[in-house]
RNA sequence: GCCCGGGUGGCGAAACUGGCAGACGCACGGGACUUAAAAUCCCGGGCCCCGAAAGGGGCGUGCCGGUUCAAUUCCGGCCCCGGGCACCA
C-alpha cells in the first residue's frame, strides 16, 4: 500500500450522519425534478429499474430497506453512467389488512391505508431513495383502479373473463368467504373451533390457462431470471403429455386422462373423484352408497383444509357399475375414491395397480388384481426371467409391453404414441396435454378492492358496465363488519341500478377483484402515470418496456410473476404493448433473518429501520443491507455489523469529505488520491 | 416422495476457466496516542505439533471414495440445513 495517501484532514471533524442526511433530504424535497425520468425523446439509452411495490402495512421493515437499497444503488449507478433511468415507486394498497384494521380500530380502510402510505413514503424519503415521485401509483385510488376495470372489460370482451360456480371457503360464523390464508387447520382464523365449509358461489375467472403453453414456452427467453424461479413456474404450470380415453359405462361415457396409456391393458378398475359429475347419476338409486361417497368427499375436504392431501388414507367404494376398456373390451368395476381429484385431468382415472404406486396401494387394500403389462428391459434376460422377477409396482418407461394385444413387444414410448393414435382412429380417445395451472379466480367477497364492473339485469343477464361509466367507484364510509356478507351487498343505493341495455332493474356485482390484479400491470402505469384517458400511452410504454431489472422477494416467484406475465401477453394480444414479457432480468433478494428466523412481529425479532437511522444514519443502514451478505442470499442481521459500517463511513468521511470539503478542493490533491480513486472506479465497474 | 439452493476460520464471506484456501469486512487480542476514557492509527490471527526465537512439520473447504502433477472447484455415493411442489393419474 505504498501509494496509500496519508489522511491529511486537519480538522477534528466527526462524522455525524444526521446533519449530512438532513441536508440532502432537504435538497431532494426542494427539487422534484431531481430524479425524474426524461421523456422518450431523449438521446440517452433508457433503463427501467423496478422494485416490487410494497403493501402499505404501516411501516417499512428491513426487507423493504434491503429491496429498495439494491434498486436504488442500481438506479443511481445507471444515472451516473448516463442512462435515462426510470425508477418509480407506488403502493399495492387494496387488501384485507385495511378491513381488519377497520373492524379492530374503527378506522375507515381508506384513511388507514392513506395514512400508512404517508408514513412509509416519509420513511423512504428519509432513507434517501431516489424515486420519481411524479409517477407514484396508488392502486386503491380511482385514477388507478378504473383502469383495472377497463382492462377487465377488455378481458371480458375477449372471452378471457368468465363466470362460473366454484368452491369457496365459507365461515358460517362470519357469514363470509375466507381467503385460503385465513383457513387455519380447517377452521376459521377468528373462530378456531368453527370448521370452514366449502360453498359453491358464482365467481369470476380469468382464462390464464389459455396462455399456459406460452407462459411455459417463453420461460426459455427469460435468461435473465433466476433458474430457480423459472423452474418453480414450470412446475406450477405443470404440463403433462398423455391421452384421453373414453370408457363406456352403459349409456354414459367416462373420459379418463392418463400419462401412461401404454399400461392400459393392465387397468383393472376405473376410479372416479367423489365430485365427478357422473357419480350422482350412477348412484342415484342407492342412498347407502350416496352416504359412503359423501363420507369420501368429507375426508377429501378435510385433508385439503389441513393442507395434507398426500397423507390421507386411501378409501373407496365399488358402486356396482362397470365400464368397458375400449382396447380389450374388458369390463372394469367402477369405484369412487377419496384420492382422486376432480380438479385435475378429468376427475377419473384408469387404475393400473401393477404400474402405479397409488393404484397398487389401493388395489392391495381392496383385493383388486395387479396385472403386469410392462417389463423392465434388461440386457440378456429372457422373457420368462423378466416376468419372474418383475417387482410391482413398476413404473419405469425404459421397458417393453407384454399382454397388450397387438401392442405387445413395443417399447413404452412408442406404445404411448401408437395407442393414443389408435384411440383417435377409433373415436374413443386422443393424445392430449394437461396443465396443472388453473384459471385464476379473481372474485373476492370483500369491500377493500376494485369493484368488478358488471351488472346483473333481470332481463339481459350479465351486462358489462359501459366504459364511460368507469370508474365504478368504491363507496366510502361503509360499515365494515364480519357478519352479513360483502359490505357492498348491504348498500341498496349502490347495488341497485339501471340496466344500460334495457333500462330495467339491475344489480351491481358486489364482489371486488383479487389484489393480484392490481399488481399484474402497475409497472406499465408508471410509464405514463397521470394519463386520464387510457391506462397508459402505448408509445410511451413501448419505449420503457421491457423492464431492464426487476427486483423483489422470491416469495412472489409464482403468483405475482405468473399473473403479470399473463397480463403482459393479454395486453400484447390486444395491441396495447409490443413486448411479450414484462421484465428482462429478475433479481430475487434474500430474506432478512435475525437469530435464525425471519423477522416477524410474532417472534419479536424485528429491527425497525427508524431505530437504525436514528442511531447510525440512513447511509450506514442501507450500506449494511447491501454489504452484509450477497444480495441474493439471506442476510443474518447483526446490530454490530451496522456499527461497523458506520465506522467505515466515518473513515471515508475523514479521508475524503473533511480534507476536501468541495469537489474542486480535490483537484490539487496528490496524485495518489486520484490514482486510488480511478483504480476503485475501475474495480467497482468491473464487479 | 420429486425439484431447486446451500454447507469454507469465532462471525458475514472470497477464491471468475482445476493452480499459493480464507481476499474484504465484523468481532477479538496486542501496541501507539491520551492524565484517563472514547474516538483514531498500527500490528496479529484456520487448527494441531516441534522450537527460547528465527523457523519447521502435519492436518484442513459437511462425510466416504475416485480422477488428476494439482480438487472448495470435476465424477460416484451419502449426511445435514433452507426453500418450492406434492395422491397431478
Amino acid at each position: 500500500m505504498a501509494d496509500t495517501p496519508q489522511i491529511t484532514g486537519k480538522r477534528e471533524e466527526r462524522y455525524d450522519p444526521q446533519p449530512i442526511e438532513q441536508k440532502w433530504f432537504a435538497r431532494f424535497e426542494a427539487d422534484s425534478e431531481l430524479y425524474r425520468a426524461e421523456p422518450p425523446s431523449t438521446d440517452k439509452p433508457k433503463y427501467y429499474v423496478l422494485e416490487m411495490l410494497p403493501y402499505p402495512s404501516g411501516a417499512l421493515h428491513m426487507g423493504h430497506v434491503r429491496n429498495y437499497s439494491i434498486g436504488d444503488a442500481l438506479a443511481r449507478y445507471m444515472w451516473m453512467k448516463g442512462f435515462n433511468v426510470l425508477h418509480p415507486m407506488g403502493w399495492d394498497s387494496f387488501g384485507l389488512p385495511a378491513e381488519n384494521a377497520a373492524i379492530k380500530a374503527g378506522v375507515q380502510p381508506r384513511e388507514w391505508t392513506l395514512s400508512n402510505i404517508a408514513h412509509m413514503k416519509s420513511q423512504m424519503k428519509r432513507l434517501g431513495f431516489a424515486y420519481d415521485w411524479q409517477r407514484e401509483v396508488t392502486t386503491c385510488l380511482p385514477d388507478y383502479y378504473r383502469w383495472n376495470q377497463w382492462l377487465f372489460l377488455k378481458l371480458y370482451k375477449r372471452g378471457l373473463a368468465y363466470r362460473r360456480k366454484s368452491k369457496v371457503n365459507w365461515c358460517p360464523e362470519c357469514a363470509t368467504v375466507l381467503a385460503n390464508e385465513q383457513v387455519v387447520k380447517g377452521c376459521c382464523w377468528r373462530h378456531e373451533t368453527t370448521p370452514v365449509e366449502q360453498r359453491e358461489l358464482e365467481q369470476w375467472f380469468l382464462r390464464i390457462t389459455d396462455y399456459a403453453e406460452q407462459l411455459l414456452r417463453d420461460l426459455d427467453q427469460l435468461s435473465g431470471w433466476p433458474e430457480k424461479v423459472r423452474i418453480m413456474q414450470q412446475n406450477w404450470i405443470g404440463r403433462s403429455e398423455g391421452a384421453l380415453v373414453d370408457f363406456q359405462a352403459e349409456t354414459d361415457k367416462i373420459s379418463v386422462f392418463t400419462t401412461r396409456v401404454d399400461t392400459i391393458y393392465g387397468a383393472t378398475s376405473i376410479q372416479l373423484a367423489p365430485e365427478h359429475p357422473l357419480v350422482d347419476k350412477l348412484v342415484a338409486d342407492n342412498a347407502d352408497l350416496r352416504a359412503q361417497i359423501d363420507q369420501l368427499l368429507a375426508e377429501q375436504h378435510k385433508a385439503k383444509e389441513v393442507g395434507d392431501v398426500g397423507a390421507i388414507e386411501k378409501h373407496g367404494v365399488f358402486i356396482g357399475r362397470y365400464a368397458i376398456n375400449p382396447f380389450n373390451q374388458e369390463k372394469l368395476p367402477i369405484w369412487v375414491a377419496n384420492y382422486i381429484l376432480m380438479d385435475y385431468g378429468t376427475g377419473a382415472i384408469m387404475s393400473v395397480p401393477a404400474h402405479d404406486e397409488r393404484d397398487y396401494e389401493f388395489a392391495k387394500k381392496y383385493g383388486l388384481e395387479a396385472r403386469v403389462v410392462v417389463l423392465p428391459r434388461r440386457e440378456g434376460d429372457t422373457d420368462e426371467e423378466k416376468a419372474s422377477d418383475a417387482t410391482i409396482p413398476y413404473s419405469g418407461t425404459d421397458s417393453l409391453l407384454i399382454n397388450s394385444g397387438e401392442f405387445s413387444g413395443l417399447g413404452c414410448h412408442e406404445a404411448m404414441q401408437k395407442m393414443a393414435a389408435h384411440a383417435r382412429e377409433h373415436g374413443f380417445g386422443k393424445p392430449t396435454v394437461t396443465y396443472r395451472l388453473k384459471d385464476w379466480g379473481i372474485s373476492r367477497q370483500r369491500y377493500w378492492g376494485t369493484p368488478i364492473p358488471i351488472l346483473y339485469c333481470e332481463r339481459c343477464g350479465i351486462v358489462p358496465v359501459a366504459e364511460k361509466g368507469l370508474p365504478v367507484r368504491l363507496p366510502e364510509n361503509v360499515e365494515i363488519t364480519l357478519t352479513g356478507g360483502s359490505p357492498l351487498g348491504r348498500l341498496p343505493e349502490w347495488v341497485n341500478t339501471e340496466c344500460p341495455k334495457c333500462g330495467g332493474r339491475a344489480r351491481r356485482e358486489t364482489d371486488t377483484m383479487d389484489t393480484f390484479v392490481d399488481s399484474s400491470w402497475y409497472f406499465y402505469r408508471y410509464a405514463d402515470a397521470r394519463n386520464d384517458s387510457a391506462p397508459f400511452d402505448s408509445n410511451i410504454a413501448n419505449y420503457w418496456f421491457p423492464i431492464e431489472q426487476y427486483i423483489g422477494g422470491v416469495e412472489h416467484a409464482i403468483l405475482h410473476l405468473i399473473y403479470s406475465r399473463f397480463w403482459t401477453k393479454f395486453m400484447r394480444d390486444m395491441g396495447l404493448v409490443a413486448n411479450s414479457e414484462p421484465a428482462q432480468r429478475l433479481f430475487t433478494q434474500g430474506m432478512v433473518i435475525k437469530d435464525g428466523a425471519k423477522m416477524s412481529k410474532n417472534l419479536g425479532n424485528v429491527v425497525a429501520p427508524d431505530d437504525m437511522i436514528a442511531r447510525y444514519g440512513a447511509d450506514a443502514t442501507r450500506m449494511y443491507t447491501l454489504f452484509a451478505a450477497p444480495p441474493d442470499r439471506d442476510l443474518d442481521w447483526q446490530d454490530a455489523g451496522v456499527e461497523g459500517i458506520a465506522r467505515f463511513l466515518a473513515r471515508v468521511y475523514r479521508f475524503v469529505a473533511a480534507p476536501y470539503p468541495t469537489a474542486t478542493d480535490a483537484q490539487p490533491a496528490d496524485r495518489a488520491v486520484m490514482r486510488k480513486l480511478h483504480n476503485t472506479i475501475r474495480r467497482i465497474t468491473d464487479d
